[in-house]
DNA sequence: GTGAAAGCGCTAACAC
DNA sequence: GTGTTAGCGCTTTCAC
């Protein structure tokens, strides 16, 4: 038994050539395949990771960002055999989430944007869990471990980029406020602007919720503002799809009447706003990171948290007009924009 | 132990209240969760199933069908205390796909569009686990359930409609060649050309893939025939929209130079190609499905192997023009098109 | 080098 | 009603 076990795990050094090739051929022959459960029991490490899933992101279709970072995910993860578990929280006691994830059947888990509410935040600090957070920058009070796009940098880059542009009168379009990446790139927007000393104005400051409907329906409250800015940035292309086709739709004409940014870079949206501004920033390579790093976490249980952004890209289209000539020195060198070194 | 182990499951009926609660309570005081892998072992089921992903489609990313299924899917399966792992099948040799699915470690597996030239498909026949393809319908012989939509009659009741729009100038953009719908679509549309004695011209049937580039590349084929049909039918909205897109691009109007037709009604096509008509089908509903057929097979591992096929809808927007007069009596009644009773 | 035996955490017969 | 026991299929310690 144990010689059996020993061979077909791979440590065939312990053993003469005959004695493995015995064991092997039998193996083979008898189609044996090991029982990944019962190896899982007696090791106490199973291979699998979950993909943790909140209630609030609940149909997967419906985002975005939950494809390509499970891709990226998978990929790393499959490169070191691990397989990975779809943990689905919808409408589940904060009670039950407990046995939902530390039940033994995964050594870690990747949790899929976990929104400002999120129980996961309360919940981990009762764990012993491995756990990363990915596409969400939790604060470093939680302890979780995060791996997302650098918003705050990103977003700061595109704004002042408008800036430069000669735009002073500028309004923003929130993202959803149950989102942390809506808090930041908010947050960076108001930096900025904050920092060249240009004055914010609430009005133009619209609550959305990343879908193209919000952007349709702070583009009707915008519009009939007597007042508009000379330019909108949006916190997401959804957002900003939505923006511009309402502003089509009431004969506003984009950028010659008002120029509109988003970011995400989503592809889906290219053929309908071809010429859009926006941000863009690689998920797949999120999910990726995120699965390194977990499996760092599993090997390493005490490791420091640690929280790692990905630089954005500038992509500059024409849905943004130059108001005025920009000022050399203040043009970007670049167009890799935050992250870490 | 069994007392514990039986009331921790439910049983609470073989027990006094006293004791229940004792148990209960302890449990609760201890934050004892069972350990899934255990219980799994010991009961020789694991309550979770394996969402299989062949080589070929490799990035989930880059499927339209990939997440309805996995949504609905998903559904059923939480619904019903079940867990669902992704088995990603990238560069696997036959003998470990063996090995990567009969491991213990899943109840069932749900094949996500096997192709034409499948390994799952001969691994099959030496496997003692339940399986369904979903998005696939697989010839009989197989041996495998199968869950998808009704590719041929809908693409009858696409074409006999543009039949009844008075076109006899048809052409064809076909699907994936390794896709069995790719197939079945292109054999109802020829199908329906002969019964109705239609001539079909093998120069108008074109050889696409699915995306918008391959109907890109099929209408610079078609458009650069001296003798054009009247209406081309891609086999997919995919190929539709790239073949609008090249259309446009040379100066041919749609549909009043051409008249064009899609399949499938994928809303991510709806604000590029708003007018197309096309089939819309429920692919969340395909993957409910599927895991419901395959929990039963799980419960009966015995049963015959079953087909169920999803009827679709035809979508009537207003890429296809009418050539004449429709025949009252050939009209369609009702739009629900294919499927079972 | 190889085999025997204990144990991973649970369930299910079977006594009591 | 409740406790004892054997086992699910594997790994691992420890003698031989």
């Amino acid at each position: 038994m144990t010689t059996t076990s020993n061979i077909l795990q791979g440590r065939h050094e312990l053993y003469r050539e005959e004695t493995v090739q015995k064991v092997l051929v039998a193996a083979e022959r008898l189609g044996y395949r090991p029982n990944l459960l019962a190896r899982g029991l007696a090791k106490q490490r199973t291979h699998t990771i979950g993909l943790v899933i909140e209630r609030y992101h609940s149909r997967l279709t419906r985002n975005d960002y939950a494809l390509p970072i499970l891709d990226g995910a998978s990929e790393y993860l499959y490169a070191h055999e691990y397989d990975v578990k779809i943990i689905s929280l919808a409408s589940e006691h904060p009670k039950n989430l407990w046995r939902r994830l530390e039940n033994g059947t995964m050594d870690g888990a990747l949790l899929l944007a976990p929104v400002l509410e999120s129980p996961l935040l309360e919940w981990y600090r009762h764990l012993a869990l491995p756990a990363v957070s990915v596409g969400s920058l939790l604060p470093p009070e939680t302890g979780i471990s995060c791996v997302d796009i650098d918003n705050e940098t990103a977003m700061r880059a595109l704004t002042e980029w408008v800036i430069h542009q000669g735009h002073r009168q500028i309004g923003f379009i929130k993202g959803h406020p149950l989102h942390w990446s809506a808090h930041q790139r908010e947050r960076a927007f108001r930096q900025t602007l904050a920092d060249w000393g240009i004055i914010t104005r609430e009005e133009w400051i619209l609550q959305g919720n990343y879908t193209p409907e919000s952007g349709r329906r702070c583009a009707q409250q915008l519009l009939a503002l007597k007042h508009r800015p000379t330019v909108v940035i949006c916190a997401n292309d959804g957002s900003a799809v939505g923006f511009i086709q309402e502003c089509i739709a009431q004969g506003v004409r984009i950028p010659e009447d008002l120029s509109v940014a988003g970011f995400d870079d989503e592809p889906s949206y290219h053929p309908i706003v071809p010429n859009l501004t926006t941000v863009r920033h690689d998920k797949v390579k999120v999910g990726y990171l995120a699965a390194q790093l977990l499996m760092e976490q599993i090997q390493n249980p005490h490791a420091q948290p640690t929280t790692i952004r990905l630089p954005g890209e500038l992509v500059i289209r024409s849905s943004v007009v130059r108001l005025a000539p920009p000022q050399a020195s203040c043009a970007p060198q670049s167009k890799t924009i935050g992250g870490q070194p």
